[in-house]
DNA sequence: CCCGGCATCAACCGATCGGCTGATGCCGGG
DNA sequence: CCCGGCATCAGCCGATCGGTTGATGCCGGG
């Protein structure tokens, strides 16, 4: 069984990237690159020419995210597996991720073994998690829900980090400030803060707000 | 002159990048890597015992950041050339190291030939910017420092992201509520923003505020 | 049916914020 | 000497914020 070989895809918009792990399969007994792409649309594609059994995927990339990918693949009933391979463990990636359908989340510092250890993983569907993104979930077990903002809180967060009062606020959501407040309120109470200022920064923290360049 | 053979150090705490890296240089003529090193210590010893032309380097690798070996190679007045290869262009992150000492600045998305060619020209001490990087160094010598905070300001804007009031943020720094509203005044006339949420934000995306995980 | 999550809304009021007006002093460079 | 940057401080006041108190309605799941 761990003779079979494992086909993969892979997905990164960074050429380094995608030669070292061309580079490191290539050098390991078991694996066969199938493919690479540089973004999530032409993932999809090449996923469904290729038919590998793991796509080894990041999550930011231009033109059209990650998590988009994963979820179209997941709608096509794509047999690959999909193994998130990148820089971030910020919760909204992690989450987005694998409610989209990944079957594996790993970060981008984790040695050759344990990598290789994952693909084969994955192609079995099996579950492999980084340490930190298996410790992050069991916390988001253990209180599900409590701090992920609804799509309008989202918005309305991104309305205060430009600097947006409520009362403006209430006018580009067409809505009345006392709503405004009352999704503030929640906010608060979701991050574990108590004014605009640190829901920004914690905002920006758990990659809700703002967007690194691509990892 | 173009046949000359440049040495490297490559020095990034992925093991994926490094191996993409040594892997394309490998497959170019007229590169030889000497080493690799996972943080800024090693890269710095690593240096001193190999003496290569260019180091390629990282700026945020756990045990010591990019910014604080490129300072140490400079000090100890080593005959390599530093390329900056890294994920992110923000402003602390490019002048840092810059003013360290580094001889160029590239993204890791940069094209295999757009890089050999850097790698090339650091080797000849000659000075190559990403164009975002360089726009941006040429916005900040048309307005020199306008728009830099003061250590105080990063201060309160710090405290700011915690969410802070200006009286305690008084309290904490010794001074006046006044003093505190006037700093603040500064800030968001730097940063072009009218109030404390829009300069966390702000903040956070030209890395004044927060820290991402290693690129 | 009940419950929870989400979205919506109102009023009151004390606290805070930010603009605006001023000011002083120190330091380094031209 | 002057100038600019930095740090410090004061007072006034309108606008905004956030806590608190309530409320309604829709939807889906148990």
């Amino acid at each position: 069984m761990a003779e079979r070989t494992v086909t993969l895809l892979i997905v990164d918009d960074h050429p380094v990237v995608r030669d070292g792990l061309r580079g490191m399969f290539a050098s390991a007994a078991g694996f066969r690159v199938l493919g690479e792409a540089a973004d999530g649309v032409a993932a999809v594609l090449l996923a469904a020419e290729l038919d590998p059994d793991v796509i080894l995927m990041d999550l930011r990339m231009p033109g059209g995210s990650g998590v988009d990918a994963i979820a179209e693949l997941t709608r096509r009933a794509a047999r690959a597996r999909v193994l998130v391979l990148t820089t971030y463990d910020t919760d909204a990636d992690t989450l987005q991720a694998i409610e989209a359908g990944a079957t594996g989340y790993l970060l981008k510092d984790a040695p050759r073994d344990e990598l290789f250890g994952a693909v084969r993983a994955a192609a079995e569907g099996r579950t492999v998690l980084s340490p930190a993104v298996a410790s992050r979930l069991v916390s988001r077990v253990r209180s599900p829900g409590n701090d992920a903002l609804s799509g309008r809180e989202r918005e309305v967060l991104r309305l205060v980090a430009k600097g947006t009062s409520n009362r403006a606020i209430a006018g580009v959501l067409f809505i009345s400030e006392a709503t405004v407040k009352t999704h503030l309120t929640h906010i608060y109470g979701k991050l574990g803060v108590s004014d605009r200022a640190a829901a920004v920064a914690v905002g920006y923290d758990r990659g809700i707000l703002g967007r690194a360049p691509a990892g």
